[in-house]
DNA sequence: TGGGGTACGCACCTGCGGGTAAGTACCAGT
DNA sequence: ACTGGTACTTACCCGCAGGTGCGTACCCCA
């Protein structure tokens, strides 16, 4: 309950669009998935520091329920679920990159420092 | 007072740029300022069915801070001031495009009706 | 035998994003 | 004289997005 509630009649394309992708975290975890392509629920969240364990479980499953992200349980102990992006996950990933590359001049211009955790950067955008 | 406080360092292009289109009208006012170049205040209004008065320009001010729209006030009486996109707008809207059109898409395979208030439809996407 | 990991579920609480409504200063039209 | 339009401002209120914290069932490793 409180999930969803959406799908509410649109004004065009990108409210629609923003609508699903609405939520804290979401582009962040399109984009962990994107660049890993499979993510086990811990992965997902240590990729996303500071995301709390509540959040992050509810935006996956909404973002299931749309049909962005495949869910897939092993039913073995100690449990084991692995998380990847969907053929309209990657799609909506794919639109989301100019935006992307937008978001990133805009940083160098206004000098917002980037935050990285991982020693895994440098590899761009 | 409660307008920013945003510009907090960023994970990715993506999130600063979902900041900077946060907002339920933002993305709407966006799109009407890149289809008619310059909008008088009433106007947006009047093109943003539901929006209240005080979030139109609340969101307008933001975007106003952000570089995004630029606000040109004739000091005449009654007062006229017009809207319209910067450089960052239009490339911003630019950015925007292609995740228009993957909701748009979704828009036609979910079956979510559209909402349009203007006759002024059928110009796609 | 106890600490840590895996993938959650649930209850509680707070902040703020957004809505409602009224007020302002001035003028045009009827 | 009254209504309506222009572009706001201010005060108040409310719902929900999101955070915190605890509990669970089971296993591995030291």
């Amino acid at each position: 309950m409180g999930a969803s509630a959406r799908r509410g009649p649109y004004f065009c394309g990108i409210d629609a669009a923003m609508d699903v992708v609405a939520g804290k975290w979401k582009s962040l975890i399109l984009w962990e998935l994107h660049q890993h392509g499979t993510r086990r629920f811990a992965e997902l969240r240590r990729g996303l520091p500071g995301v709390s364990e509540k959040m992050l479980i509810q935006h996956l499953r909404e973002m299931e329920e749309d049909g962005l992200v495949h869910r897939e349980v092993y039913h073995q102990v100690p449990p084991k679920v692995e998380y990847s992006l969907t053929e309209d996950g990657v799609s909506l990933n794919a639109a989301l990159a100019p935006l992307g590359e937008w978001g990133t001049e805009r940083m160098r211009r206004i000098g917002a420092g980037r935050v990285l955790v991982d020693g895994a950067a440098a590899t761009g955008r």
